[in-house]
RNA sequence: GGAGGGGUUCCCGAGUGGCCAAAGGGAUCAGACUGUAAAUCUGACGGUGAAACCUUCGGAGGUUCGAAUCCUCCCCCCUCCA
């Protein structure tokens, strides 16, 4: 199977530029992706993009990661965060550092072999564009007219427009383009991949070399990344899922994924693993014939998981689901030693407490919205007591009265907080 | 610079003197049902022990018994014209 097919039965193709699939067979062919490096780790978002890249470099062809140090300090028009905040140099190459150490988990930079992924900042080369040089060299090939026949520049014209479109915004597909021609020019890059959402910059892209070059280059984007109810990919009440353990626990970037609704189940499996086609198959089977068990997201949460995090986290994370989910007890809960349930709880959230207040004995409400941050209002938590929604070490907690002691301390140390089914918290004595 | 339209609680979006902590929708949270699913239903959704009160409708003043709503000045955004 090439990587146009195998891209296909994953869902993972939107649109592709015509030859692409003659380009590919003639030659190793060379491939970049954008990522903005607002952040010094990576999100789940990213994931589809340096999935593509996978699968490339699996193909035989040489993937390059961009790191948009230039374009990043833009953001294009179709963008959803309006303002972008300059980077500085410093931060930058911090940022890029952090996310070649995580896209290694992916992609191999190390190997001698020709198709060895590298990894670009546009910074390098866009920050000696001088502003007549981008105009002269870049700005003369492309005519306004075509770049506002983009939709995303559309969107942001005419009168039912709620913010303007700046220049800069305007501007931003050329820039990209100009990285596309750059990457042609040095690395003989011939393709981009990216988004859907991308398919206008990038084709300005492969314009801007047809113009200047006249040569062939080639665009992929893959569909944007939904979930069944509509909602964002990727996004939870508290925010991003990232790659970096210390943004987001193993624990919690295991739960993202099993706790995805079966319909989506099957969609990412294919996007965000290397399983087989077949492999696939039976989990669909499995999956029709006893949902409950949910075969699919386990599936899915253990290689995501093991792929980012690795098997000794993956393991801990199991733990941790099974005590959390199964049909542990308060007396269970009791039972524990402490190393298994200081390793069991490592990803869950920890609020610490003096222990000389509960050997005095504190009010639930003090706790948990006073003492720590768990809730952020008296008003909320004392609601989600009234409805039945709080536990303190797996026991419902009935009455906003409730007086912690010491007493309720686990191993001595430790009270375990839900709020809801799901959301733990664990507050330690110190 | 001119003309017009806007800035409301997390988001969208009603509200044009009291009945407004502010309709409706979305998001979110909790409960029921379940499979740590979806859908559905129920409840909550600025803060404070309920009450009353406190803080909020771009900003600052003012009118009024009383303002998100009226007046003044200012800031910001959009469209069109120059």
């Amino acid at each position: 199977m090439n990587f146009v097919e195998e891209l296909t039965w994953r869902g993972m193709v939107h649109d592709i530029t015509p030859g692409m699939e003659e380009q590919l067979q003639k030659e190793m062919t060379t491939a970049y992706v954008g990522i903005d490096p607002t952040a010094d780790s990576l999100h789940i978002g990213h994931l589809v993009s340096v999935m593509m890249l996978k699968h490339f470099q699996i193909a035989g062809h040489k993937p390059i990661a961009l790191v948009g140090g230039a374009t990043g300090m833009i953001g294009d028009p179709s963008g959803k965060s309006a303002e972008r905040n300059l980077l500085d140099e410093e931060t930058l190459r911090h940022n890029e550092a952090c996310l070649k150490v995580q896209l290694a988990k992916f992609l191999d930079f190390e190997s001698a072999a020709s198709n060895a992924a590298e990894l670009v900042n546009n910074y390098d080369w866009m920050k000696n564009f001088s502003f007549l040089g981008f105009i002269r060299d870049i700005g003369k090939h492309i005519t306004v007219n075509y770049m506002l026949s983009k939709d995303s520049v559309k969107k942001r014209l005419g009168e039912q427009t709620k913010v303007g479109l700046s220049f800069t915004e305007f501007t931003y597909q050329l820039v990209q383009g100009a990285d596309f021609l750059h990457l042609y020019r040095e690395k003989n890059c011939k393709l981009q991949m990216g988004g859907s959402d991308q398919w206008g910059n990038i084709t300005t892209g492969t314009e801007l070399i047809r113009r200047k070059e006249g040569g062939d280059a080639f665009a992929l984007t893959c569909p944007l990344i939904t979930k069944a109810d509509g909602g964002k990919f990727g996004k939870t009440e508290s925010g991003n899922i990232w790659l970096d353990p210390k943004l987001t626990t193993p624990y919690k970037f295991y739960q993202f994924w099993l706790n995805v609704t079966d319909a989506d189940a099957e969609k990412y499996i294919k996007i965000f693993t290397l399983l087989s086609h077949e492999e696939i198959a039976v989990l669909i089977v499995e999956q029709e014939v006893a949902p409950h068990q949910r075969a699919m997201q386990k599936r899915l949460a253990q290689e995501i998981t093991c792929m980012v995090h690795g098997e000794e986290e993956y393991g801990k994370a199991v733990d941790a689901s099974q005590i959390l989910f199964g049909k542990a007890t308060t007396e269970s809960l009791a039972s524990l030693d402490k190393a298994t349930f200081l390793s069991v709880f490592e990803g869950v959230s920890t609020f610490e407490i003096d222990r000389a207040k509960l050997e005095v004995g504190v009010s639930i409400i003090e706790l948990l919205a006073t003492e720590t941050a768990i809730f952020p209002s008296k008003g909320d938590l004392r609601r989600t007591i009234k409805g039945n929604g709080l536990s303190l070490n797996k026991a419902k907690l009935a009455g906003q009265e409730y007086l912690v002691t010491d007493a309720d301390l686990i191993n001595g140390s430790y009270l375990l907080i839900q709020k809801g089914k799901k959301s733990y918290y664990i507050v330690e004595a110190v």
